[in-house]
RNA sequence: GCCGAUAUAGCUCAGUUGGCCAGAGCACGUGAUUUGUAAUCUCGGGGUCGUGGGUUCGAAUCCCUCUAUCGGCUCCA
């Protein structure tokens, strides 16, 4: 009997039933096939978006099938790779730690880990080459991963017998007649694979830490020791891959800040508090100032409340109830039973706005924003540079809409962030749509129907602005969804920036109203948003996308006036004086050090322009102009202005 | 908070199996030099080796406590 194999380019071709990727390959090229990892199927009159799903090499196709050849440069070839490798990772760590037992071990974004439970047993880093060696060594000895179908009741013995808690707790939840193990060499998995035909394959290893994780992501669990690796098909591609790794290194927004004077942390004044430099707060306030213009335009209002609020307050909002005990405890006064919260949010504050005066349906969408300092208590193991931090400014608006409403003010708050984004040239993201948990609802505040109409007024108005969503269940925040803008790092963790969350709760809690045109009261609907989402995380972001070369408009130090001698000081003053006095943040560097030297240290504080000036700009009041290293040209202190001016317009249009 | 690691001058880092007043480069101060597009030379100041305790004749080095930082986990309004 034969089956019909459809390839990516519309070839059909038939073969017998049962024939494997590494055969079709094969009856290609003996080439191909020696490159090809995996196949991905998908069975004839398979519709769905879905990409068919991942075989392994040699497991036989049974129908008629569409079918992808996977190499190295295939997202799932790089999984099945990884997770063979946490596999021969295991093998190995099973020889040189008897007794360990094992969680799980899959594939991730860039390599592997599995979570062991070494039996009493430590491990350091510096055991990570002895372990590699070993890995390595099981490799060469071409071990095949087969592929074994096996019973649940089969299953459980041999895992019982072998005394792997972990595993039996696995198939335990599993469904009989789905379960295979994968076994290559000595060492044999429960896994539902797909794997490598053989560890080969594999040549370059590098594990790359050790970290605790606790077993299925539960804090009360055991926790196990997690190794994370990665192996490659080629030594060179590793040796890449580190050199990668350094450069991201050195785009860390933490050495950055530091390199460039922009933030700092001390203990004494408390861990996660940063401390914004003077070039910091310049970046800062440049930040607001682009954001303020455009709520200007877009018919905000700017407000401004306190740090802290009566505990009152967050005992209406919800919060105190859901995150008082672990957040900052209350500042108590003389005042006997007197207790304020440092704020972690601004919505309680401008709810209280809202109510300060009567509301009419003309009078929405209200918007209120305000670049509002907010405090919450982070775990201590959770603070990273100015990414999470215990204190920091969010870039905060609240929007009172009418039901009708929703839509629309969702999609210009869409609008909004995207020009952000283009601005800062920010094209990598990635927008998450987060819903509730389809399962588990009571950590959620709020009746099942507003719930369903804030979810749908999501989910199309992101559609309507042709967004790319990834949709995730039980993301959303208790007290609504929300769509969340995600960037990641200059060394692959994501990050979320802006924010757009649709809330049908504080309006209840805070009992808001506004009168309709049938003079009847209605309850507003509040959409929180912050293209930035706060301004520590924004720069953070920033610096690391830019590697610290800032737009013109927004780096700290715009213009570096160099005169190549001392006697031309005076001139590079009075340059610098023009620019100063037209908004150009320029100073003057007339050190006596050479030319040269001052060149070099302003370039590694990138400031993006230097104007040099000597005896011929001063005799006929020009300047010599260099942008980012590159020359603009010699032209007089005014024109040189204009151009300034053009130049920064260019940017925000 | 948990697991693992780290902490030496303002910064980046040396400091060998515990042993003379703890070193370098950069930065900072000083003097010379007055420079035409990415590092001029001279001399100098600066560290109770994160904190507190312990082991030892002797501790930056070994052990414990605490604090902070780093990599993860958990959490994230």
């Amino acid at each position: 009997m034969t089956i019909n194999i459809t390839f990516p380019d519309g070839n059909v071709k038939a073969f017998e039933q049962g024939v494997t990727g590494y055969d079709i390959a094969m009856s290609i090229s003996p080439r191909l096939a020696a490159e090809v990892i995996a196949v991905a199927v998908k069975p004839e009159g398979d519709t769905s978006a879905d990409k068919g799903v991942t075989y392994d090499l040699k497991r036989p196709i049974e129908a008629s099938s569409s079918i992808r050849l996977l190499k190295w440069e295939d997202e799932e070839a790089k999984r099945v790779f990884w997770h063979s490798s946490s596999h021969l990772m295991a093998e190995a760590l099973e020889a040189l730690y008897p007794g360990v037992k094992f969680g799980i071990g899959p594939a991730v974004e860039n390599g592997f880990y599995y979570d062991v439970d070494l039996n009493g047993q430590s491990i350091s880093d510096s055991d990570l080459p002895k372990i590699e060696k070993k890995m390595l060594e099981l490799a060469r000895q071409k071990q095949d991963f087969v592929r074994i179908d096996v019973s649940k009741a089969d299953a459980l013995k041999h895992f019982e017998e072998k005394g792997d808690p972990y595993k039996c707790e696995l198939i335990s939840e599993l469904e009989d007649g789905t379960i295979t193990y994968y076994q290559n060499g000595d060492f044999t998995d429960l896994c539902r694979g797909p794997h490598l035909v053989n560890t080969e394959l594999i040549k370059a290893v590098k594990l790359t830490s050790i970290a605790g994780a606790y077993w299925r992501g539960d804090e009360k669990r055991q926790q196990l020791t997690r190794i994370y690796g990665i192996t490659f098909p080629k030594k060179s591609l590793l040796d890449e891959y580190l050199v990668v790794l350094e450069e991201a290194k050195k785009r860390d927004h933490r050495k950055l800040g530091k390199e460039m004077e922009l933030f700092t942390f001390s203990s004494r004044v408390g861990m996660g508090l940063p401390l914004w430099l003077p070039r910091g707060s310049v970046l800062r306030f440049e930040l607001e100032k682009f954001l303020r213009k455009k709520l200007n335009e877009s018919g905000y209002l700017t407000v401004v409340t306190p740090h802290i609020g009566s505990k009152q307050l967050y005992v209406t909002s919800g919060h105190y109830a859901k995150y008082g005990k672990d957040s900052f405890q209350p500042i108590h006064t003389p005042q006997e039973g007197e207790e304020y919260m440092l704020k972690p949010m601004n919505c309680p504050h401008h709810c209280e706005i809202f109510r300060s005066s009567p509301r009419s349906y003309r009078d929405l969408p209200l918007r209120l924003a305000e670049f509002g300092t907010v405090y919450r208590y982070e775990q201590s193991g959770e603070l990273h540079g100015l990414t999470r931090v215990r204190s920091f400014t969010q870039d905060d608006a609240h929007m009172y809409v009418r039901p009708d409403q929703i839509k629309d003010e969702f999609k210009k708050v869409i609008d909004l962030i995207l020009y952000v984004f283009k601005v800062f040239n920010f094209t990598n993201y990635t927008a998450q749509v987060s819903l509730r948990d389809k399962v588990n609802r009571e950590k959620y505040i709020g009746s099942e129907e507003n719930w369903d109409k804030a979810e749908a007024a999501i989910i199309e108005s992101a559609q309507e602005k042709g967004l790319k969503t990834v949709v995730e269940y039980g993301e959303a925040a208790f007290y609504g969804p929300k769509l969340d803008f995600m960037v990641k790092d200059a060394i692959g963790r994501k990050w979320q920036l802006g924010t757009i969350q649709v809330d049908y709760n504080l309006p209840e809690r805070f009992q808001l109203e506004y009168t309709d045109a049938d003079g009847s009261k209605k309850r507003p609907v509040m959409i929180h948003r912050a293209p930035f989402g706060s301004l520590e995380r924004f720069t953070a972001v920033l610096l690391e996308h830019t590697g610290g070369h800032f737009p013109l408009w927004l780096a700290p130090d715009q213009v570096k006036v160099l005169p190549v001698s001392e006697k031309y000081s005076d001139y590079a003053k009075k340059v610098c004086e023009l620019l100063n006095n037209s908004e150009i943040r320029s100073s003057v560097d007339d050190r006596s050090e050479t030319l040269g030297k001052r060149i070099r240290e302003n370039s590694l504080l990138r400031i993006p322009i230097r104007i040099i000036v000597g005896e011929k700009e001063a005799a006929d009041g020009t300047v010599a102009v260099t942008l980012r290293g590159q020359d603009a040209g010699t032209m007089t202190a005014e024109e040189f202005v204009t151009w300034f001016k053009d130049a920064v317009k260019a940017e925000l249009a």
